[in-house]
Parts: structure tokens; sequence; C-alpha cells
DNA sequence: AAACAACCCAACCGCCAAGGG
DNA sequence: CCCCTTGGCGGTTGGGTTGTT
């Protein structure tokens, strides 16, 4: 126990690299280049197994690495090569010249915690009785109480399991009322085919590029400021109209190259947590089971109002 | 200022597939 | 066919750093 598999050797210097050993790979690698990692270490007089040298050439010393922080472009390519492909970081590096698959996971998990960390909701009443017009700013959901919202929130991000966590959702906040939910299913997304995953017990879907909701949804000064790089025409689009864009517009809006920006999927889309087994007779999803399928103590805004 | 918590990220671990003997 | 080595990959860790009380 505790020793480095492929490092069977007596002394095997382990741990951070210090600038003489990178010193001694680089230059034996630059004179000699790298065929077998495993001779490396005796050729270049280190105490290190030929493992250790060949991720420390390939993630930092090689000459072709591009470090420092990501640019907007390379955040947004990441963010869409992960909702594609997953955690296949190796696979996303390929896209992004001098980038590491260590480097872009590492940017990914800790950009995730950040995400998913729990804001700070509003506070209750001063009698600590609910506040029955609170609206959850990104879920658009009226419910007296805004910590069972982000808790089941949060449960949900807790089961998605590590392999699966690569839902992506290009949908801007939302919220949802019957008539978004039917403007949902026109477009085609709900019964897509290959979109639906297992999270824990529910069954969740990820939608599609462009999912656009765009019907009932209620922007305010708030949540446009956190839509990040969203184009004022998009804007205009979204907020604009008070119907869901057509299947037609949808894929102009598309091609000329006006992408809404990719969100994470379970920031917006609790909505979308369905029961697997609520099916119409054709095996589609029932738009309602959705509403049914929340929490109870979340209410739609519409039945709020009344 | 010090103690503690949270975060970051380079490096490690285990697993797997490929290839050679 | 098995066995072993090797390189590649994704998940995870732990120590250093930064932030907070």
């Amino acid at each position: 126990m505790g020793h480095h598999s492929c490092c069977n050797q007596q002394k095997v210097k382990r741990g951070l690299w210090s600038p003489e050993e990178d010193e001694k790979l680089i230059r034996y690698i630059t004179t000699h280049g790298y065929g077998c990692w495993s001779e490396v270490p005796d050729k270049a007089g280190l105490q290190r197994c030929g493992k250790s040298c060949r991720l420390r050439w390939i993630n930092y010393l090689r000459p072709d690495i591009r470090r420092g922080r990501f640019s907007p472009e390379e955040e947004k390519l990441i963010i869409s090569l992960h909702g594609a492909v997953g955690n296949r970081w190796a696979h996303i590096a390929s896209h992004l010249p001098g980038r590491t698959d260590n480097e872009i996971k590492n940017y990914w998990n800790s950009w995730i915690k950040k995400k998913i960390r729990k804001p700070a909701p509003s506070p209750p009443t001063a009698t600590g009785k609910p506040n029955p017009h609170y609206r959850h700013p990104q879920f658009g959901y009226t419910t007296a109480n805004p910590d069972n919202l982000l808790n089941h929130h949060q449960d949900l991000v807790a089961n998605i399991p590590a392999q699966d966590a690569v839902f992506t959702s290009p949908g801007p906040f939302f919220t949802f009322d019957a008539s978004s939910l039917e403007a949902i299913g026109e477009l085609g997304g709900v019964n897509s085919e290959n979109n639906w995953h297992m999270i824990g017990q529910e069954q969740v879907q990820v939608l599609p590029p462009l999912a656009s909701f765009t019907t009932n949804m209620e922007y305010s000064n708030n949540n446009l400021a956190s839509i990040d790089d969203i184009g004022s025409m998009e804007l205009q689009a979204c907020s604009g109209s008070n119907e869901c864009l057509q299947r037609q517009e949808l894929d102009e809006w598309v091609e000329a190259g006006q992408h809404c920006p990719s969100f994470l999927f379970w920031e917006h889309s609790e909505g979308l947590v369905m029961d697997g087994d609520q099916e119409d007779a054709a095996g589609s999803p029932k738009l309602g089971a959705m509403l049914s399928s929340f929490p109870s103590s979340f209410r739609d805004v519409n039945d709020a109002e009344h």
C-alpha cells in the first residue's frame, strides 16, 4: 500500500517537481525526444517514475503548452463541448490547442462548484412566516419556502453520477406555466429521443440547443444581468415576444449564429424533472406531468396570483 | 495577527486497452 | 491464449494559497 503501482524502484521521488528536476527533464526530452517513458528517468537522471515524467512533460513542460486564464472563447467552447461529450476531457482538450485535459478538468470542476454554490435566498418575513409573494429569481416559481427549492435542486445535483454530470442547457432563465410547457412540446424538445437521462430516480431531459422556451419567459434586470454574452438581438427575440418562436424561426436563428449561451442544466431546468412512467399512449411524456412532479410546496406563478 | 475555512490545481491513483513476447 | 509492460484517461487527493472571521 502507498506505493505507486508503476514505481517499484527504491528511491522514487514524488510530489511537486523542483525547478532542477524540470530542467533535467526538459534537457533530456528536447535533446533525445521521448519514445519510452519508462527509460526517461534513468537516462535523464531523475528519481521519478516514467509515468510521472510523462505527466509532467505533457501537462506542464512541453513547449506548446498554453497557460493562464481561459479566454471567453475557450470557455464557451469548453461549455459547449462538455454539453456534447461530457467528461471526456482529452477529447475536449483536443479542440483547444495548447490546453491539457487536466487543466480543463480542473477548470470545469472549480467552475461547477461555483455554479452550484447556494445563492442567498430571500429571507423570510419578520414574523417567520413565509412570504407568499416570493418568486425565485431563477425558477420563476412562487414557493412558501425558497430553501425547499434550493435544497431539492442541490439534492438533485448531488445525485448526478459523475460520468453523467454533463448536462447543459442553452436555455436562459425561464418560467413554467401551462402554455410555455405546451410550447416546449411544439418545438419537439420534449419528445426527442436522445436527450433523456436518469438522475437518481428521476428522468431528466437535456434540452436541445436553443430550446427556445421564449414563451412567458420573464426577464428582469436581475436575471438579464446574470446572462453573460447574450446578444441584444437575442434579448429582443426572447423578451420582446410572448409567443414561442416557430421551428423555422429557430432554425434561422441558429443558422445566423445567434446562439443563446449555454447554462448548466440543473440550474435552470428543474421544471423538466418528470416521472418516467407518466406517458401518454404514444409513449410521450405528458407535459402536465412536469408540473405535477414538482414538490407540492411549489406552485405555478399564475396560480399564486389567484 | 492568528486561526480557521474554502479554494485551487499539480500530481497521483486505479483502471483500461493495446501491443509484444 | 496468457502475461506483462506501457501509455492514456478520468477521478480524486492533499498541500499550498487565498479568503474570512
